[in-house]
RNA sequence: GGCCCCGUAGCUCAGUUGGAUAGAGCGACGGUUUCCUAAACCGUAGGCCACAGGUUCGAAUCCUGUCGGGGUCGCCA
C-alpha cells in the first residue's frame, strides 16, 4: 500500500508544475521538494528556491504564481502552504486505518532477509543490555515481514569458544553435581570460574604501579611547564594537559573533582604495589586455570565424546532458561543455531580463504591475507594452538546461511563496537570472491552503560521484567477497571511493554545508561502511555456498540480531529522508513504522535461536551467519531505488534 | 597515537535527503477530576544547537580545524 499521503504530496507537486507550466518529466523533482511543514505552515509545503534557480525568476514571484492555481494555498513569502481537503482527507485515512493490514506494503515481495540477533553466549548469564539485539532485532523482522519480505530470524548462540571451557572446567571446583540444570547455578559458576582465569586483569594490576609512576612523574612535570610557558597560548595548553592528568589520577584513585590527586599519594601507592604483588603471585594459578579452559575447548573442537556431552547438557540449560525469557518478551526466531554448528567446516573454510585471499602464519597465528587500512588489526583466524576464533566461524555461518536461504539481504544486530569485526568480516567474504558480501550489513546499537561486570553489577533481564510487572501490579490492583481474570496477563502486558518499548524508543546507535527509575518509568513518553490510548479507544468503542459499518467522515470537522488523522496519517511512511534503516524507533515516535493526539482528543471531549465522542442526539456525528477512534485503536495495536508490545483492552 | 561514533533546554532525547520563529518527554512553576480512564490534559518559564572558520540565497544539518565525551586497535565473543 502506498503511503496515503504520498498520494496527495503527489497530487500537489503535478498541481505545481501545472501552475508554472513545467512539463510532467519536472514532477518527480518537484515531489521531491515537497514537506511536511510545521503545523503551523498547512499540511503540505513547497520552497521555490530550487526552481527559482532554476527557472531564473524570483521565488516570491513563483509562489504567488502558483498559489492562483493550486487549490487550498496559500503563499508565505517564497514558501507554497496547501492544505489537504478535510474530507478527502478523512475518507482516505480512516478506512485504511481500519484495517489490519495498514503500513504493510509489498515492497519486499519475492525477497528474502536473514537476520541474526540476540545471539547471546551460552554460559553467560542473560543480561539486561542483551535487550538490545534482541528487540531491535525481533522488530526490524516484523517490520520486513509487514513490508512483504520473507524473513529468516536466527539466533545465533555463542556456544563455541573458550568461554565454554571456562564453565566447563570451574564447573569441576564449583559446581553442584545436583544442580546440573540449573541455569542460575551456571551462571555463578561461571562468573567465578572467569575472575580465577582473569589473567588480563592480573596483569593490569601487576602494570599498575608503574603506569601509576609515571603518571605521576608526567602530572609532576606537567606542573613545572605549566610555570614556564613562553605565552598565553602555550600556558593554556599546558595547564589544560595538567587537567587532563589530574582528572586521569583522580579517576584511578576514586576521588572527588576538586580534591588534590597528589595528597596522600604515597599511601596509595603503596596499596597499589601491595595489589601488584598480590596479582603476581595470583598470576600462574590464573594462567593455568585460562589454559585449563583453553585445552577444555581444544578438546571440543577435536571432538572429545567426554567433553562434547558435558558441552551438550550445559547448552540445554542454557537455551531452556534463554527460551523462558523470550516467551516472555513474546520473541521468536526460525532458528535457533550457533557458532558450534559450523564445527565440521571449519577446516574447509580455512582451506578456503587459504586459496583466496590466502593466509600467511604470524607468531604461530593464521592470519587472512586482506588489505589493511593503516593501523588495522590483522584478521586471525586461528590461534597459535590451534583453535578457531570467531570470525571463521562467522565466515562458514555466513555461506552456509546464503547457501540456505539465497538471501537478498543478511543483518547482523549486534553491538556498535563489534563494527570493526562485521567491516572485516564483509571485506574478507567480499576478497574471497562471495557476491553476496555486498547485501550484508551491521545493524549497529549503542551501549547500555552503568552495568559493568567490573563492579558486580550485572543487572539480569529477567529481573527488569519482574520489577516492571510488579510495579504494573501494584498500579492495576489499585484499579477497578482490569478484570481479575485478565490481570496477570494484563500486568505482564504492560511491564514488559514498558521496558520494550522504553528500548525501542531511542535511535538504536545512541547509548544510554541504565536506571531503574527510567527502566521502570510509566509516565509521558512511554510504553504505557500508549496502551494507555489504545485501552481509552477501546472502551469508548464498546461504551458506543462499537464502530458502525458506515459514516459520513465529513463531520469530523474538529482541528483535534484533524491533528489526529494527520499522525494516522503519518504512520505507513514510518513503518517503510522505519524498515529501510532498520530503525524500530521511527514507529515508537509515530505511535507516540498518534497516542497524544489521541488523548488530547479524549480530553478535549470532557472539557467541552460538544467534542465528545459518544455525542448525544447526533448519530451520524458519533457515528463518524466512532470510525476515527477504530482508526486509532487499530494503528496503535498494530504499530505495538511490530515493536513486539501487547496492546491490552483496559488498563 | 590511528580509525569509528557523539556534543541540541537543568536531565533524557527528536529534528530522515540543507529551508520559515529549533521541538518533545521528565523535572520546575500555575491550572484541570460533579467531565467517554488523572498511567491523562491545558498553560508558563527554560537554547550563542560545544567553539572557530568555510560552502550556500539559506546550516543544528555539509566541509575543515579546535575543545570535550565514548568505543575500538592479534590470538575473548
Amino acid at each position: 500500500m502506498a503511503s496515503p499521503l504520498d498520494k496527495f504530496k503527489q497530487e500537489f507537486a503535478k498541481q505545481v508544475a501545472g501552475s508554472l507550466g513545467l512539463p510532467d518529466s519536472e514532477i518527480p523533482s518537484i515531489y521531491g521538494q515537497v514537506r511536511v511543514p510545521e503545523r503551523e505552515h498547512g499540511d503540505l509545503s513547497i520552497s521555490f528556491f530550487q526552481l527559482g534557480k532554476q527557472l531564473s525568476r524570483p521565488p516570491l514571484e513563483l509562489a504567488a504564481q502558483a498559489a492562483k492555481k493550486v487549490p487550498n494555498s496559500t503563499p508565505v513569502g517564497p514558501h507554497l502552504n496547501a492544505t489537504i481537503d478535510r474530507t478527502r482527507l478523512a475518507s482516505e485515512i480512516i478506512p485504511a486505518a481500519r484495517n489490519a493490514d495498514f503500513g504493510d506494503s509489498q515492497d519486499g515481495e519475492g525477497r528474502t532477509v536473514v537476520i541474526d540477533f540476540s545471539s547471546p553466549n551460552i554460559a553467560k548469564p542473560l543480561a539486561f543490555h542483551h535487550i538490545r539485539s534482541t528487540v531491535i532485532g525481533a522488530a526490524v523482522g516484523r517490520l520486513h515481514r509487514s513490508q512483504g519480505w520473507r524473513v529468516v530470524g536466527i539466533n545465533y548462540l555463542g556456544d563455541w569458544g573458550k568461554q565454554f571451557g571456562l564453565l566447563a572446567t570451574g564447573f569441576r571446583r564449583y559446581g553442584d553435581p545436583a544442580k546440573r540444570a540449573d541455569a542460575k547455578h551456571l551462571i555463578e559458576v561461571y562468573v567465578k570460574a572467569n575472575q580465577d582465569a582473569d589473567v588480563e586483569g592480573l596483569r593490569a594490576k601487576m602494570n599498575g604501579p608503574s603506569e601509576l609512576r609515571a603518571l605521576v612523574t608526567e602530572l609532576e612535570t606537567a606542573r613545572q611547564l605549566e610555570k614556564t610557558a613562553a605565552d598565553d597560548k602555550e600556558t593554556k595548553k599546558r595547564e589544560k594537559k595538567t587537567k587532563q592528568l589530574e582528572k586521569k589520577l583522580r579517576g584511578l584513585r576514586g576521588l572527588t573533582d576538586d580534591s588534590d590527586p597528589l595528597e596522600g599519594l604515597l599511601e596509595f601507592i603503596e596499596e597499589k604495589d601491595a595489589e601488584a604483588e598480590r596479582a603476581t603471585s595470583a598470576l600462574p594459578a590464573a594462567e593455568a586455570k585460562d589454559q585449563e579452559a583453553r585445552l577444555f575447548f581444544k578438546k571440543l573442537e577435536e571432538k572429545d565424546p567426554v567433553a562434547l556431552a558435558e558441552w551438550r547438557e550445559f547448552r540445554e540449560t542454557s537455551i531452556a532458561e534463554f527460551q523462558r525469557v523470550y516467551r516472555r518478551m513474546g520473541i521468536e526466531f526460525t532458528a535457533i543455531e550457533g557458532e558450534s554448528f559450523y564445527t565440521d567446516v571449519l577446516e574447509a573454510t580455512v582451506a578456503r580463504v587459504s586459496e583466496k585471499p590466502g593466509t600467511e602464519r604470524d607468531q604461530g597465528a593464521l592470519i587472512a591475507k586482506l588489505e589493511q587500512k593503516p593501523g588495522e588489526p590483522p584478521v586471525l583466524l586461528q590461534t597459535k594452538d590451534g583453535t578457531t576464533l570467531y570470525i571463521t566461524r562467522d565466515i562458514a555461518a555466513a555461506i552456509d546461511r546464503h547457501e540456505r536461504f539465497q538471501f537478498n539481504r543478511a543483518l547482523y544486530v549486534v553491538a556498535q563496537d563489534q563494527a570493526l569485526h562485521f567491516q572485516q568480516l564483509f571485506r574478507l567474504l567480499g576478497a574471497m570472491g562471495f557476491d553476496f558480501a555486498k547485501d550484508m550489513q551491521h545493524v549497529a546499537f549503542g551501549r547500555v552503560h552503568g552495568m559493568s561486570t567490573r563492579r558486580g553489577s550485572v543487572i539480569f533481564l529477567d529481573e527488569v521484567l519482574d520489577e516492571s510487572v510488579a510495579k504494573a501490579r501494584e498500579i492495576c490492583e489499585a484499579s477497578d477497571r482490569i478484570d481479575r481474570a485478565h490481570l496477570d496477563e494484563t500486568v505482564e502486558a504492560i511491564g514488559i511493554g514498558a521496558v520494550v518499548f522504553g528500548d525501542l524508543k531511542n535511535l538504536r546507535t545512541s547509548d544510554y545508561t541504565f536506571k531503574w527509575e527510567e527502566v521502570l518509568n510509566f509516565e509521558g513518553f512511554t510504553g504505557p502511555y500508549v496502551q494507555f490510548s489504545h485501552a481509552r479507544a477501546c472502551s469508548i468503542l464498546e461504551k458506543g456498540g462499537g464502530a458502525p459499518g458506515s459514516a459520513d467522515l465529513s463531520l469530523l470537522a474538529l482541528p483535534e480531529e484533524r491533528d489526529l488523522i494527520l499522525a494516522l496519517a503519518a504512520f505507513p511512511g514510518a513503518v517503510k522508513d522505519a524498515c529501510e534503516a532498520f530503525e524500530p524507533s521511527y514507529v515508537t515516535r509515530a505511535l507516540l504522535e498518534v497516542a497524544q493526539r489521541t488523548a488530547s482528543y479524549f480530553t478535549a471531549g470532557n472539557r467541552e461536551r460538544e467534542k465528545r465522542i459518544l455525542v448525544d442526539g447526533n448519530p451520524a456525528l458519533q457515528a463518524a467519531r466512532l470510525q476515527l477512534v477504530d482508526a486509532v485503536r487499530c494503528t496503535l495495536a498494530k504499530g505495538l505488534s511490530l515493536l513486539g508490545v501487547a496492546a491490552p483492552k483496559a488498563m
